[in-house]
DNA sequence: GAGCACTGC
């Protein structure tokens, strides 16, 4: 309903004045009578026309005031046999988790918050794990800001999909009422919510795609960002925005909720906002550091794993690696040294389970298994340990952890503005990141945490915090949000963390090229467009672009396979029956069509009925993968649905259906274009920024051409360029003039051959002209 | 002839 260019008309009247004037009607009421805390003569005070909660009975809510609730008064409600918001009579567990709730250390500072909220339009809030701030404080909110008197609703944001629907789970159940009824959450390709819902759960990214059309967040009356010092791209974002709107809107609260290290930045971001700290609930956990630095961390980690084996009471461990291969490793070395161990000296059994995001959820179960039973009776107790990358770190808690083994290293995203590639790195990790992992092994008793490093580079050599995610990111995408949102001023904008202006200008320019942005940064029809896609940019300008090329329906597809993890299997025992597989479905010109093929057979053998898991199963493909593929897909169809895109195909006969996709690549992937350093050689150049690439080894193309479009470009052994497809050069000169206007390139192999073949088409041209009627 | 930290729309 709102586009970009009328923000700002809507607010007056959305807001609503007969909810002003409501308010204000209930606080004479409440002002004038004496007992306007007894829930019980609430009713009395009702002026009888149903401004009451959501159904028809007497509520002790009736007798509150907005932004006035004290903790006694909510206390009183909570404890009431009927549902203050529903009516229904509170079930028994209501009662038994009411118990529970009431133990958690956030529980003792409710009027302490309380106070603070009334107070001030915006709040930092500081609690550790186990305080209960993600369950309690948005239902201290939600008894406080009273939804049912004004139609806005409580947002509580989370960085993972995961939490947001298992917290809407578990506060649902802590108010009693139905999940998506009063409680819900909103992820992408779900919402759980409705006409009632009062208090929702989200995650950061959809908070964000939401105020695209909304501004000034007008839906909402408390926005709660949780986790906040995780520092992800929408978090920051969405501290910058909510700045900004709180100005314009002095009815809107915000709650920054933090682990503690950096509150006082969160703080001074929020022009000195209060801050509230909680204690949280874990075991002490005591630190051990190597005196001197280790050499081989992975040896290391090892021998350490085994060493609290053989010298540690009970008590599972975790290990902290950096990635699949290296965990594998690790765990096939342990596995291979507890044998032994069990054999010379009597050692009790181990069981090591890995852990890391590409593997099936059902293999992530695992790890929550118990412990392995003595070997015999009275034997030396048994234990598991975890060896994990960081999804260990954040997403993921593991119960029974008492022993944590820490080398100081993980993968990093780094994004060089430079050469326009991101790349993972081996990294060491920040202090923030350490302390966290440490406290993984406090959380059901006392630990132990073994760092493989010196005390002194702990001190000296960690940084406080990882930096975030804004800083090491390509930000094209984040720019065209930004535009979209409303944003005039990038430079200006009020970033916690700005971007270096090199990263600025490189999201710019590259937008610019797409045709996102017009030459003043101002947003095109077409950017406007590419905006509504949940797509890097890139992928959504070939996606609109595609009816151009009588192949949408196609691109469709290629784009919804390229924005989900890779759908090929490749198990490490299998490798070569798996490539087999993979060249039935290969197309020799591209990896893009090869994709297309395998989707295209996944689809025809859903139509014949065969049972799927099955059947990717023997084709070595992911069926997890291909399937949310599918919802992908589903969604950018609708999409472009409303946006009238249209859906059209070329018929597959046709000896151009294989060619109009190959060209149609490039309206979005023009700037990501390679030509072969000479014929026969395996060197590519890529266009414009001259790096050396090869062609990734796992590609299907056969026999490549002097030119190929790639998908990315990746930073390992070697830099190569993965997903490609063979294009010819004069494409690239009839569908993006604008970057291929010869002028703009420097002198070297790549201008001459495309000056070549200019020349050539435009000979070409002239015998035609002369030769046709035309 | 390699690899894929994690997350999100």
């Amino acid at each position: 309903m709102a586009s970009h260019d009328d923000k700002g008309v809507k607010r007056s009247n959305m807001d609503g004045n007969d909810q002003d004037s409501k308010r204000i009607k209930r606080a004479e009421n409440g002002d004038a009578a004496p007992e306007k805390y007894n829930p019980y003569l609430a009713h009395l005070n009702e002026d009888g026309n149903g401004n009451g909660t959501n159904g028809d009975f007497e509520s002790p809510l009736d007798a509150f005031e907005r932004h006035k609730t004290t903790a006694a008064q909510a206390a009183q409600a909570e404890d009431s046999e009927l549902n203050p918001w529903t009516g229904q009579p509170h079930s028994q567990r209501y009662f038994d988790i009411l118990k529970v709730r009431r133990d958690l250390p956030v529980h003792k500072q409710r009027q302490e918050f309380l106070d603070m909220y009334h107070n001030t339009q915006i709040l930092v809030f500081v609690g550790e794990t186990g305080s209960g701030k993600t369950t309690q404080i948005p239902q201290y909110v939600l008894y406080d800001e009273l939804p049912h008197t004004n139609g806005k609703l409580i947002a509580c944001t989370q960085p993972r999909r995961v939490a947001a629907m298992s917290v809407a789970q578990r506060v649902a159940n802590e108010l009693d009422v139905e999940l998506g009824q009063e409680v819900g959450y909103s992820i992408r390709f779900e919402n759980r919510t409705g006409p009632k819902t009062m208090l929702k759960y989200m995650t950061d990214g959809q908070l964000l795609r939401e105020s695209m059309h909304d501004h000034d967040m007008s839906r909402y009356s408390c926005i709660i960002l949780d986790e906040a010092h995780e520092r992800t791209l929408a978090t920051d974002i969405l501290m910058a925005l909510l700045k900004q709107i709180a100005a314009r809107r002095s009815d809107l609260k915000i709650i920054v909720m933090s682990a503690t290290l950096d509150a006082q930045k969160f703080q001074s971001y929020f022009y000195n906002a209060p801050l509230l700290a909680v204690p949280g609930r874990t075991h002490p956990v005591e630190i051990f550091y190597t005196p001197e630095p280790e050499r081989d961390y992975l040896e290391a980690a090892v021998r350490t794993v085994l060493q609290i084996h053989a010298t540690e009471p009970e008590g599972d461990i975790l290990l902290f690696l950096t990635g699949e291969e290296e965990i594998e490793d690790a765990c096939r070395r342990i596995s291979l040294e507890v044998d032994d161990m069990i054999r010379e000296s009597d050692a009790g059994p181990m069981k090591v389970y890995p852990l890391y995001g590409t593997l099936p959820p059902a293999h992530q179960q695992r790890i929550f298994e118990k412990a392995p039973e003595p070997l015999r009776k009275g034997g030396r107790p048994g234990r598991k340990v975890i060896v994990s990358t960081n999804i260990a770190e954040t997403s993921l808690t593991i119960d029974g952890i008492v022993y944590v083994v820490d080398p100081g290293f993980s993968k990093q995203k780094i994004y060089n503005p430079r050469s326009r590639v991101e790349s993972l790195l081996v990294s060491p990790i920040s202090k923030a990141s350490a302390q966290q992992r440490a406290g993984r092994a406090g959380r059901t008793r006392p630990g132990k945490c073994f760092r493989l490093y010196t005390e002194k580079a702990f001190k000296k050599e960690l940084i406080e915090q990882t930096y975030p995610e804004i800083l090491r990111s390509n930000l094209a995408n984040t720019v065209l949000e930004l535009k979209k949102l409303g944003v005039e001023d990038l430079v200006h904008f009020d970033l916690m963390d700005p971007p270096a202006p090199e990263t600025m200008m490189r999201a710019l320019e590259e937008l610019n090229y797409l045709a996102c942005l017009d030459d003043d940064g101002e947003l095109t029809r077409l950017g406007g467009l590419a905006s509504e896609f949940p797509l890097d940019p890139a992928l959504a300008v070939m996606l609109i672009s595609s009816p151009e090329f009588y192949c949408s329906n196609e691109i469709l597809s290629i784009v919804s396979l390229l924005s989900v993890p890779s759908i090929w299997v490749r198990p490490n025992n299998a490798r070569k029956r798996a490539d087999e597989m993979k060249m039935q479905f290969a197309h020799p010109d591209g990896d893009h069509l090869t994709l297309l093929n395998a989707y295209h057979a996944f689809k025809g053998a859903e139509t014949n009925g065969d049972d799927m898991k099955r059947w990717c199963h023997e084709h070595f493909l992911s069926y997890r993968h291909l399937s949310s593929a599918d919802n992908v897909r589903a969604q950018l169809k609708r999409i472009m649905e409303t946006h009238d895109i249209s859906l059209v195909s070329t018929p597959f006969q046709d000896k151009n259906y294989y060619t109009n996709i190959r060209r149609a690549l490039l309206a979005g992937f023009f700037m990501q274009v390679a030509m072969r350093e000479s014929s026969n050689s395996k060197v590519y150049k890529t266009v414009k920024d001259d790096q050396l690439v090869m062609i990734h080894p796992s590609t299907s193309v056969t026999s490549p051409y002097d030119w190929v479009v790639y998908n990315e470009f990746v930073l390992t052994t070697k830099q190569y360029v993965r997903t490609v497809t063979n294009i010819r050069p004069e494409w690239l000169l009839e569908i993006a003039p604008v970057y291929y206007d010869l002028d703009t390139f420097e002198k070297g192999e790549i201008k001459s051959a495309l000056t070549r073949i200019t020349d050539k088409v435009k000979r070409r041209q002239a015998i035609k002209g002369s030769g046709s009627a035309r």
